[in-house]
DNA sequence: GAAAATCCTGGAGCGCGCTCCAGGTCAAGG
DNA sequence: CCTTGACCTGGAGCGCGCTCCAGGATTTTC
């Protein structure tokens, strides 16, 4: 089994070590399994939760959510309950991006109506 | 000419008084008139700009950056660099949503991904 | 003209999400 | 071996953007 070293793990991640271990200590991550020297070895699977991290913290879920979400995990009889919170991260994303453009809209009329006076 | 205090300027700009007060601190809003007694009364120009002020923090610029462009309005004459300004943040606006949107998009496989894992 | 509501100032405090540090341990190259 | 670099822990610190507070003045309402 392939494992990875906090610095792969950064690398591959796009966290950084220290957020990385933030993570582990905020129950975001379950504790890495470690060499026998106490080093980390990250594995396949923590990077594929990692990257469903990465996409959730882009699109704006708070880190105390992603804390539930991660409790929520350790338990694998609640896949359609972490589902159902998924679509609803989604809803909101979808809610965040109309709201995004709609201030975007303003901030162009606004341009336009400083142009129309004379630039 | 008609005036508002600082109650009714929160009420219609939709930031708490104690944020418009922050913001005339930091040189966001230029130095708001005062009553006799030293209250403010915010004029309907104040209005104005506290709106492309929502805009823009809406839209994540920053507070420092809109401190330079509202220092930048103080002088009449910039008007056209302050329109640039305002370009270069739609766009940065336009590439944000579109990575929101990217995220959102890899989000939704995971979902499926999920959902085809027997949900 | 008194009571209640609103506002004033300066400065401290806070929630979030990391980021950095000291002081030490572990691992890989020569 | 021994050096060099990566990693460990616990805890402090930070940047952002407000938010709250004390102690006092002003305005409004009745």
């Amino acid at each position: 089994m392939t494992t990875y070293s906090p610095a792969q793990a950064a690398e591959v991640s796009g966290f950084s070590i220290d957020t990385l271990r933030y993570y582990e200590r905020e129950g975001i991550l379950r504790p890495i399994a470690r060499t026998s020297g106490g080093h980390r070895a990250y594995t396949d699977g923590d990077l594929g939760w990692l990257d469903l991290v990465h996409c959730l913290r882009d699109t704006g879920m708070p880190i105390a959510d992603l804390k539930q979400y991660a409790e929520l995990a350790l338990d694998e009889a609640t896949l359609a309950a972490r589902v159902a919170l998924l679509e609803d991260h989604d809803r909101r994303v979808q809610e965040s991006i109309a709201a995004l453009r709609g201030q975007q809209e303003k901030l162009r009329e606004k341009i336009a109506w400083y142009r129309s006076q004379g630039v």
